[in-house]
DNA sequence: GGATATAGTTGATTTTGTCAACCATATGAG
DNA sequence: CTCATATGGTTGACAAAATCAACTATATCC
């Protein structure tokens, strides 16, 4: 099945494992190999380590290690101590000497790799550094962190038009005049937008939009849902249980007698999330709006 | 200067050093070492290869490489020949027990790296893959790769006003009344469009839009210029020539008299290429329209 | 208090990698 | 053609890196 992504993420490991060993290959005339310089940073990191962190951290043999601090002790590069609270572990101090030499390294590591890649652009550091993130998040599990804010800022209204063009066409096969019919409402919108009564929230991750939400003033005791929207890759979150308890926050808040929306049949993961949070279906009518047979249908929730 | 970058990056590096080493762990109940393996990988890849490209492509010391192949060689897995246009360069096979063999442990790898990340949904598959092409293309300096296409599809007119909301914002300080009144006019200009008449080029690079230019119908006989823009990152690649050859190839072929378009004064570069193409100023009117003073310029070519 | 586990050390050994010398063939200048 | 030099690869001698199991000392848990 991910066939082709595992031989790309092969063929990447193998490109890496090269660039690794160019910057490896510098620190033979450092004086450390690649292990002792590993262990070094990270006696520097934590000082006070214990040998099995180490271990954990560099994945190396305890027995190697052992070795490799007895030389750095005869070397004068670090000390070890018998911890107090338990006689088996030592804890592991680099001396003035070993973080002098440590700096050393460190620094030439760093120029080595600002040397390597001093030509690229700065559009593209940043690239990299992103990029970079991203594998770091995604292979180590961590949950993307996504902010919520408020307020609409330059980009949103045509991202929040890219994303609802691009899912609804991958999702339930609209055509291009849902999203022109979505850029001509969320024009409409930004026109008659009135923050004292009216709220969006954008979910952003690393700056990008991945989740929005909007309530929008209907006469003076009602208000309308529009725009819910979710990345799918951010999906199964909870964030959209977070932007509907805020947006019935907000309503409560500001007085409205009920809120209500206008969906179609086929939503059924939003429209169970609506149900969730109180909505009644009060109105069905048929639609062949974006080339295809649907049922629109309309929600209410009363406060 | 770039110091937390490059901090960043060697943090990277360990991880990737880690997760590196927790994939080759696994080789050692295979029967090959990671050089080994390795090795082997480039001969299955390109049968016949000689020995020095292996000592290019691995990184490895010829010596080295020499007994290694030598212990292939007694275990059956390749075949050595030397080459009849050179005598001093050998040849390099797998035999079909090398093949199998090689099969046996590829896909053992692939499996192992898909065992690894079998919990990832398909969105973060899609992301790491991406990522890691990212950075492939950074370091290896490759050239973005960026192709032009014809024709809207869905998603276009949404990514189009965020690029414009997004990059004036930017570079001219234009405010979301600028975005709203992009949304607006590629609505309309999506209910107007005819494809015989009217035609659209996107610049995409890895599924998205990077650049953008559009030539609509105005009458019969004349022809506007709209919603030119590039990404920073992009510019100084000649995309802005290429498109404007497309549009004036495209214009002459369908029987236009002459274009026009319509910009401000602050547009500099890109004025400076409408120029280039032929276009004069012919007209011009002051507008205070998107938050500050401008002087509104338009331009025409007469084919 | 005795079985079991943890932290680290040590000795023996294997694997991996490096270096320089070397052979055979090819290439290019005169 | 031929001699100096370069290239592709092999070999021997070593050094470095890594592994494994046995061992000591301390801690923990019933």
């Amino acid at each position: 099945m991910h066939h082709k992504t595992i031989a790309d993420i092969r063929a990447f490991n193998r490109f890496y494992t090269g660039f690794l060993g160019l910057l490896d290959r510098y620190l033979l005339d450092s004086g450390f190999s690649l292990p002792e310089a590993r262990i070094l940073f990270e006696i520097s990191r934590g000082e006070g380590v214990q040998a099995s962190d180490i271990v954990d951290l560099v994945g190396i043999d305890k027995g190697y290690l052992s070795r490799i601090l007895e030389g750095f002790v005869s070397r004068k590069l670090v000390l070890r101590r018998r911890s107090e609270a338990d006689g088996r572990k030592m804890h592991i101090f680099l001396t003035d000497k070993g973080r002098r030499e440590f700096d050393k390294l460190d620094r030439a590591s760093d120029n080595q790799l600002r040397e390597l890649l001093k030509d690229l652009s700065p559009g593209r550091w940043s690239a990299l550094k992103e990029h970079m993130e991203g594998i770091t998040a995604i292979l180590s599990r961590k949950p993307p962190e996504v902010g919520i804010r408020t307020g609409l800022q330059p980009g949103d209204i045509g991202y929040l038009t890219y994303l609802h063009g691009r899912l609804y066409k991958l999702e339930c096969d609209y055509g291009l005049s849902f999203e022109a019919y979505v850029a001509q409402g969320l024009a409409e919108f930004y026109h008659q937008y009135d923050p004292d009564r009216d709220r969006v929230w954008v979910c952003e991750h690393q700056g990008r939009m991945v989740g929005f939400l909007l309530l929008m003033h209907r006469g003076s005791r009602s208000a309308q849902l529009r725009y819910f929207i979710l990345e799918p890759a951010f999906r199964g979150l909870g964030l959209g249980k977070k932007l509907m308890a805020l947006l019935v926050a907000f309503a409560r808040e500001k007085g409205y007698d009920h809120v209500y929306l206008w969906t179609t049949h086929e939503q059924e993961t939003a429209i169970a999330l609506y149900k969730r949070h109180g909505f009644v279906l009060t109105e069905e009518k048929p639609s062949t709006g974006f080339g295809k047979a649907l049922r629109e249908q309309r929600f209410d929730l009363v406060l």
